[in-house]
DNA sequence: GATGAATGAGCCTTCATTCAT
DNA sequence: AATGAATGAAGGCTCATTCAT
């Protein structure tokens, strides 16, 4: 019988993320410490351990979970169009749209997903091929209605995307270029299915 | 008079440089100390600071160095050809192959070059407008010949590629995707230019 | 009207006290945290502390039992033989084995139990000064018998075997020495018993 | 070229081992933190790293040096006696005021020699042996002149010695019994001595 | 110019112990 | 009585950087 309730270990657990999410995103994960993670979350140092294993295990949730908030985002609102363009056009909104939202997290992401998910028992490799299979479904629906030959090799469409993506959040985050959401989205879209309209598989 | 001639010096500017080069590729950024840094190059820990103010204008300067080589392979080589698709697909594979040949600046590169160039006084920002205008150049050649339209946002073109490449060569080094590297590099840039044949200037 | 038996409450402690025997034994004082001990012994980490004040009380207590376990088997055979030669060798005998069969708590014992002796309240000195009684009853009858002569320091001729036997038994459980036990516990005993046939009382 | 004399360099070394000798001894091993050390040295923190490795490196060589320092003693002092029983005596005699002399250390040498004799790379061994050869030299001497049978094992002789040594030091320093150390040594020479009188070899 | 000894702040992590429930 | 969540002090160790020589 647990002394305190499941949902107030539940609150602490989130409250944790929480903290980590924002101090993380803040400072950097190499010169954010637990201890700022703790005293953020106001809870004491040891406690975080109780919840994680460490330093990386908390970042590793951290972005798993702004990973699956995207992607559950993504999922959700590309079902809700029918047509092509509109459903890529969507996606690489909502993509960047989450990035500049969260631009702390957005930095932590794109300089630490990519580290992170090589490390075993990392789930980022799930979440990776969540992703893909969005774009897959895209890609074979556009197929299907001959607007793109069949057999792209959706893995490098994938990276091709989410590549220029990050690029673009990234340096809308930094102070580059300016970012206007939904007609960068849109003009991504075009140049991508385009691109792809005449183009049969190209790798295995 | 100097006791150390110019040349002595720039020796031993090179071969620091040479050496963090080798040992930030083989260990990381963060796993590398300076003192390792020194004992690759053979000189003391102390002398590295009378090249360089800190460990950060150090990698600045390894990273910059790589992308100025980058940059200098790529004009040279897109100038020997005339047709648009030859002049893409060669930057494109020089690129990757840059990434290919030197995995563990590659990955140094990638998880550090976007963080640095927020550094002030850092270099990069130019060499991202110094990629940009090849690029730039490639697309007005094909813009006058009328094999796209005018006016294509080379920033937003630029990001789209550097970083499907980045990706892709991320991806390939850490054993996830096999890299093919000329017919690779073939797709994408017949994606990308069938991608923008019509689409005319999107953005400032 | 206690909600848990004595019995059951002695259950509780003596489950708590093996439990700590294995795990102290198997990890080391240092390394073995109390919530392993806990955990070995299906009870709650706060728990412990019902039974024991702190960590240092429990490893007196289990160091307590094995020495008396220890005493209590040497008492019992050494008072079924009635030549010298036999008691001292089956004591020695005994208290090599005890140590032998259980490495873990012998380690714990060697390397703990004296300085367990200096805290206040420890009832280790009290199983020291009952070890040495069954030592000098031996002796004591070799005097009546007149095989040794009167007046032999008990204390000292403790302290001898006892040294003796804890780095015999070291040893061997370190993989230093095979230990023959019989035959070296006979070896000892002859060179002891041979070296206080003459020797009259020393110290008080 | 140094620009620290070597000799500045063995001050600070052995500033260290002497105040990590001062700090175990008087703390204990687990109580003293390598911060106490370097506070007593008069030295930084860090400092201690550069002269060892970690804390179990420094205690080790701390633990090597006073167990040198009392075999080189040994060496020389058994040497001056050409009969046994002087030269056990003085080896006990020795040994004993070695311990009682330094009680801290020797507390530190009780507790910790053993276990630090496990670890790879130890020399602690190598003392063992040479202890052993000291006492088989005497060993060897006495059987030559036939007060002994010849073939006394060794090994097991050492570990009555010097497992009674122990003890009869620790209870002393730990205000058991009072030692006298000279007779005390003699006793314990005559009773081994006699002992083994007339014992052949006993084990391989 | 060069050295490398020295610094010391800072960080992750552990764990005995407490106490609200 | 029993739990186990929570605490928080403490410690070993690293390493970028400085500076006397």
């Amino acid at each position: 019988m647990p002394r305190i309730s499941a949902e107030r270990k539940q609150d602490r657990l989130q409250s944790i993320l929480d903290a980590a999410g924002r101090v993380f995103a803040a400072k950097g994960l190499q010169a954010a410490s637990m201890a700022d993670v703790a005293q953020d979350a106001g809870v004491s140092d040891g406690l975080l351990y109780r919840y994680f294993e460490n330093k990386r295990a908390l970042v590793d949730q951290v972005l798993q979970e702004f990973y699956e908030r995207l992607l559950a985002r993504l999922e959700k609102e590309v079902a809700r169009h029918s047509r092509i363009e509109d459903q890529l056009g969507t996606l690489i909104q909502l993509h960047l749209k989450a990035f500049v939202e969260e631009p702390g997290l957005c930095r932590l992401f794109i300089s630490e997903v990519r580290v992170a998910s090589n490390y075993p028992g990392s789930n980022i490799q799930a979440l990776n091929r969540r992703y893909t299979r969005v774009l897959l479904r895209i890609v074979d629906g556009a197929a299907k209605k001959r607007q793109i030959k069949a057999g792209l090799d959706a893995t490098l469409f994938r990276d091709l995307l989410f590549g220029g993506i990050e690029h673009l959040a990234w340096r809308h985050v930094n102070g580059g270029r300016r970012l206007n959401i939904e007609s960068d989205a849109n003009v991504i879209a075009g140049i991508l299915l385009d691109g792809v309209k005449n183009r049969s598989r190209t790798l295995g």
